[in-house]
DNA sequence: TACAATTTTCACAAATTACTGAAAATTCAG
DNA sequence: CTGAATTTTCAGTAATTTGTGAAAATTGTA
């Protein structure tokens, strides 16, 4: 498949910002050649676009499946698998955020709960569990957040971020506004 | 420096965290130490605790600085140079979204608006500049978002979080709310 | 079931990133 | 200004991560 030049910068600059994502950099290239063409492409494809091996595509394309940012498609009369990416762009956001809580933060409010159950040894043992006990407490908030937000629409979502510096406003009176 | 057992396990996990967190593995570990010791440590005190080289500690507390991570202090009579974290968690948290977002948003989106510059060449352009288009919305609103953030006091971003599902609620009633 | 098309796996190679020790640069007390 | 203490830089090496081709596994059709 031939790529225009448009595309391709994109392509190299995802490249670069994928390594930034906590992907890597094939794995941003392909994905942005997924995101900006329109019909489903097949590896081979991917593979040509990029100039990357065929086993190279594979590989790639079995993380993004679990990291659910490409839908599957097969074509009647042909064999091979066609992937594309979410049209809404807000459910690749969504999904991104989730998945990438999983990762970064998952695992770690497990291992400072596990800190949390210890028993102190000593002064210092204890000013560290307070600061585990600090981070446990925000990463929990934020790991709610992402729940709320794997719930919403993408309509909701895309109000909610509209609203900006207007966020303020609203905590400033949400007291008042809740009680009606 | 000697460390507890408590405190090592957490500098372990950190460091496997650090590569998801867009530091590395060192930088993790050396922040980990940091954060959860009360008292200010010297480089050579962080080189101790985490068996690593001092000119790696060296490096690494010049990428902290570069975030914004940490503080410095000097001790009366003492010529080294001694660092900690800052005391609220808040902070913390408000600087690494606040970074991250240098680094992971901002040059993507000076290269979407770069593209959508450019006069599409074709269809296929016409379809990968709308998708431009609607990335580039997205992050700029996010961005908005953590420019927000970043005036926010620890007490209000703390509200933000506590709100968790309330948010949704929130944001149903909210035009009823602004126009009083 | 047989077999051609397609995808996946995996050992090795290539590329990238991180770490070290030695040397250079900086800082500051006297 | 001197020189010891301290920090930073950097070239080389070590460790890790990523990419490839060949072979194995899977899929689906005739």
């Amino acid at each position: 498949m031939k790529i225009t030049p448009m595309t391709q910068s994109l392509v190299l600059h995802f490249g670069e910002m994928g390594s930034r994502w906590g992907l890597n950099r094939t794995l941003g290239q392909m994905y942005a050649v997924i995101v900006l063409t329109e019909a489903p492409l097949n590896a081979d494809q991917i593979s040509e676009a990029l100039q990357i091996s065929r086993s190279n595509v594979s590989m790639g394309l079995k993380e993004l499946k679990s990291w659910n940012l490409i839908k599957l498609h097969h074509i009647p009369g042909d064999r091979k698998e066609y992937f594309s990416a979410p049209s809404d762009i807000w459910e690749i956001a969504r999904t991104l955020v989730v998945e990438r809580r999983k990762r970064e933060l998952d695992p770690t409010l497990s291992t400072l709960r596990d800190a949390l159950m210890e028993q102190p040894s000593n002064e210092s043992d204890e000013y560290a569990q307070m600061r585990v006990q600090q981070m446990h407490d925000l990463m929990e908030m934020v790991t709610l957040w992402t729940n709320e937000m794997q719930g919403m629409s993408s309509e909701k979502l895309s109000a909610l971020l509209k609203l900006g510096e207007g966020i303020s406003k609203i905590l400033d009176v949400k007291d008042k506004l809740l009680l009606r």
